[in-house]
RNA sequence: GAAGAGGGCCGGAUGGCCGCCGGUCCGCCGCAGGCGGAUCGGAGGAAAGUCCGGGCACCGUAGGGCAGGGUGGUGGAUAACGUCCACCGGUCGCAAGAUCAGGGAAAGUGCAACAGAAAGUAAACCGCCAGGGGAAGUCGUCAGUUUUCAGUCAUCAGUUUUCAGUCCGAGCAGUUCUUACUGACGACUGAGAACUGAAAACUGACGACUUCCCCCGGUAAGGGUGAAACGGUGCGGUAAGAGCGCACCAGCGGGCGAGGUGACUCGCUCGGCUUGGCAAACCCCACCUGGUGCAAGGCCAAACAGGGAGCAUGAGCCGGCCCGGCUCGUUACGACUCCCGGGUAGGCCGCUGGAGACGGCGGGCAACCGACGUCCUAGAGGAAUGGCCAUCAACCGACCCCCUCCCCGAAACUGGGAAGGGGGGUCGGCACAGAACCCGGCUUACAGGCCCUCUUCGGGG
RNA sequence: GCGGGUGUAGCUCAAUGGCAGAGCGCUUGGUUCCCAACCAAGAUACGAGGGUUCGAUUCCCUUCACCCGCU
């Protein structure tokens, strides 16, 4: 059976608990650039998920429902291209950036966490034979 | 038309595609559930700040007193308020209107820097005035002294007339004459004691006046100050003055009358004649106020590990204190309470139908209320209400093109601009800001736009 | 969501309603061959806006910013 890719986005693509945050933070997985920083950490699903740290350093709550309705929407979109991990964004400038921004961004830092995490795996069954 | 005053309203619209949250319905599956579909609904005027007030929930049924906190013209509205409405009063404004924590300062305590004599019921620095004392000066009177002048005059000196005497001389003698001397009366001149008068100076006394000083009083009219100075003006009055008296005015208090529910207003009258400011200083008075908050609270599930202390005039509820009340307990290795330690951060309810919205009607000046009709209008739970695009409308900015007059003005002249104005097009921007139990207010933020009422001034009819 | 607190000079802190101060720092001058130290002089502030008062850093209200606690 085909796995049909929609753009549909239900809560339990969601991380929405302090433990699952807490097992992504703990993975120590994390890649940056200008304008967000994303966490990951293998999950044993067959898709992503995503969880978002937005303080109140980034603005009022108008600001910071931008950033979230922004990233959530970007997740959306590139939910097909993404490794089935666990994904938690924080959002790092004050000003939220442009959609296409986010997406190309979100693709390139999960993709640069998959490789870390596999390459972690890799050293660790190398020296815990 | 200009300048202003007050108030109300809106806060983009429509559509397409892809999504999110919730309700209802349907379908499928391996049926405490999961997946999918249809349909309906899905942020604000401030959702914000959390400054007040309530509902609701628990504590005990929410009680009394003190403390603490709050409010402060009157009447009303309201579930309630520190909110709103109407009115009263003060201040500001030509006005429309705005604004005011707007009770009490003759209950008490306190404060007022600097300046000023004094910052408040008591005084007196300068000043003004009466009395007493002293000093100086001027004037007057009296007395004394001195000087000058005038007069009178005892006395003295000189000269001289007359008379008398003596001497010398002449003449015969007498008489007489002459010279000198002496004396007397007198005159003149000079000196002069004394007296009188006048003037001047000095001294003393007395009196008057002026100035200064001291003492004892009176007075508060005036005094550079200050934010504020013990009513204002006038007349009388007084030694000087003063509400000391009077008239008018301002202000305070009492009484009476009228109007108003009332705050208060108006009028008459009387009074002591004036008693200031700050209570968002302490305080007094009146009124209000139990505490905690949906993380309230209830139910279910899951997990863990226990230890210590307290007591019968006890512990807890109970909060800052007391009273009062309630619960448990009645000699207990228990229960209860407290402390330390450990575990769980899952689900359901509360949770949205309400002081609800809209519509006209009725009552009320209004805030608001009443009945009727219609409607149901977010309920998440790490937190939805979004993304992309198109069209339209309003405004702003930039650029491009076209036109030529445009702006202020009712209009004309004048003036100004033409680096302007008008039209069209393209592009971009379009605020403040996101429900977290729910309401009523307040406050603050806000691009832009619309509407209504009123005032003053100017012009026209 | 609820409760509490603090804003004073560049920094750390004071101050009855009437003068805004201290220490360190800064600037200038002196001293020294130069620097340090020292001496002298100076500049710099009551978070913002209203109100009460004759007068507000202080009292009251509003507002802004920051900090802390409950959970």
């Amino acid at each position: 059976m085909q796995v049909l890719v929609t753009n549909r986005f239900p809560k339990r693509m969601r991380l929405l608990r302090a433990g699952e945050f807490d097992r992504v933070f703990a993975a120590r997985a994390l890649a940056v650039d200008s304008s967000i920083a994303l966490y990951g950490a293998v999950n044993e699903l067959d898709h992503p998920r995503l969880g978002l740290v937005v303080s109140r350093r980034i603005g009022g709550a108008v600001a910071r429902n931008r950033w979230k309705r922004l990233l959530r929407e970007s997740f959306r979109l590139s939910q097909g291209e993404l490794p089935a991990l666990d994904l938690v964004c924080i959002p790092r400038a004050a000003t939220p950036p442009q959609l296409a921004h986010l997406q190309e961004s979100m693709r390139r830092l999960a993709a640069r966490i998959e490789r870390k995490i596999k390459d972690a795996a890799r050293r660790s069954l190398k020296e815990t034979p």
